[in-house]
DNA sequence: ACGATGGTTCGGCTATCATCGAACCATGAG
DNA sequence: CTCATGGTTCGATGATAGCCGAACCATCGT
């Protein structure tokens, strides 16, 4: 009876239709609530909940608190390439899944507390992740702050504060994170001051210019 | 209740841990038979019979009879994929485990269905990509097949078959992918075929001779 | 302070399923 | 033909685990 990596384990976290139905919600990498998950299975708000923390203590999905809400999410991106490889076996595509849309302004740009959120905030946080401007732990690279700076956000200018330098906050329109901290308020200060975007006047939507937009797409990369 | 592909379905038959442990001795691409399989998972023949027949029903399993025999091997090299996807989990769970002998020959070069895994499988795979030996839909490049045809492994070489060509596997010790596919089988018997490299008995360590691992790092380039 | 909402815990019901003993088919050897 | 061996089918049993109602805790808005 040899004794090999406990793979029945995790297969049975996902082997139950509840469950895996959560994943396949997930699979786009956002993080939705524990309420929406029950409606998305089919089951009641006890059930998913039990689901819900059999899959964090199986470290298949990672949690994170806001208020009294619990966002969930795959815990990385073996998770996905686990999901992926089941769906092979069937052809049949999964269909789109639908949140819930608000006012599209809102949706691509806003204010969350001081910094940018939205499209354009999960944009600059994905992007700050991917091309390595940012570490694992979210502390800013050599190469990360040469590309600040290139707005005018330097380590001297930011202020001193025992406020996390930078911080990864999650976004309610894209439930994914987008940039926080003293780098994403600096940032936003910078987008302000460059004119290439405004904020509206009562209202948390934040209008880029055209040319504004440009710029801050090709600044990113 | 989104109706999604039926990944709970293919993750069941692969939650029980005698059926586990059966998929996992057959990791090597060997077909086994019946009864050899319900000794290395601990149950009675009767139990694995069943096991058998719903991993087959499932198309997880590929059966062939032979005389009074009956020989079980997986169905192809997606189900090897779905094993090392589940291994990843593990991978990093188990810090404290006894590191036997074999612990860092797996690592380092291990069959995984029929092509190359471990840090050699990687390093390949890594290669490939960076050198534009494939493109980013992983077809293979001119460039590409110049170079695979100085092993032996050109286009024509190829059985026809509706297996994709190129594929990559996530591998469970690196947590990165390595070449899959009909060239990824390819490969791996060039190397045994030039005396590179040869398989242990009874296990899925790849021996690379130090003169074969030489000649297989100076290929790579 | 109070109600509304998101989320968890507890207890009991139920269905599924892995397991094995025993009997049963099929093939091959002598 | 006869027996041994590989493999399957059947039925009973026991454990696991999903499910929901109800009650409970925590947070937010007013």
């Amino acid at each position: 009876m040899r004794e090999g990596p406990d793979i029945a384990r995790i297969a049975a976290l996902v082997a139950d239709p509840a469950r895996s139905s959560m994943l396949l919600a997930l699979m786009d990498g956002r993080a939705l609530t524990a309420t929406e998950l029950s409606g998305l299975a089919g089951v009641t708000k006890q059930t998913a909940s039990g689901h819900l923390a059999k899959l964090v203590d199986g470290e298949v999905l990672a949690v994170e608190a806001q208020g009294r809400h619990r966002y969930f999410r795959l815990a990385g991106a073996h998770v996905a390439a686990l999901i992926e490889a089941l769906m092979v076996f069937s052809s049949d595509a999964a269909p789109p899944v639908r949140t819930g849309p608000k006012e599209p302004a809102l949706r691509k740009a806003r204010v969350c507390y001081d910094h940018l959120a939205g499209e354009m905030g999960v944009a600059l946080y994905d992007r700050a992740r991917v091309a390595g401007w940012l570490t694992d732990d979210l502390s800013v690279t050599e190469a990360g702050w040469s590309r600040f700076s290139a707005i005018g956000v330097s380590p001297e200018s930011l202020p001193r504060s025992n406020r996390p330098q930078c911080r990864a906050c999650l976004d309610w329109s894209q439930r994914r994170h987008h940039l926080a901290g003293l780098i994403g308020k600096a940032t936003l200060d910078r987008l302000f001051a460059l004119s290439w975007a405004r904020r509206l006047p009562a209202s948390r939507v934040v209008a880029f210019t055209p040319e504004g937009e440009r710029r801050f797409r090709e600044w990113i990369g």
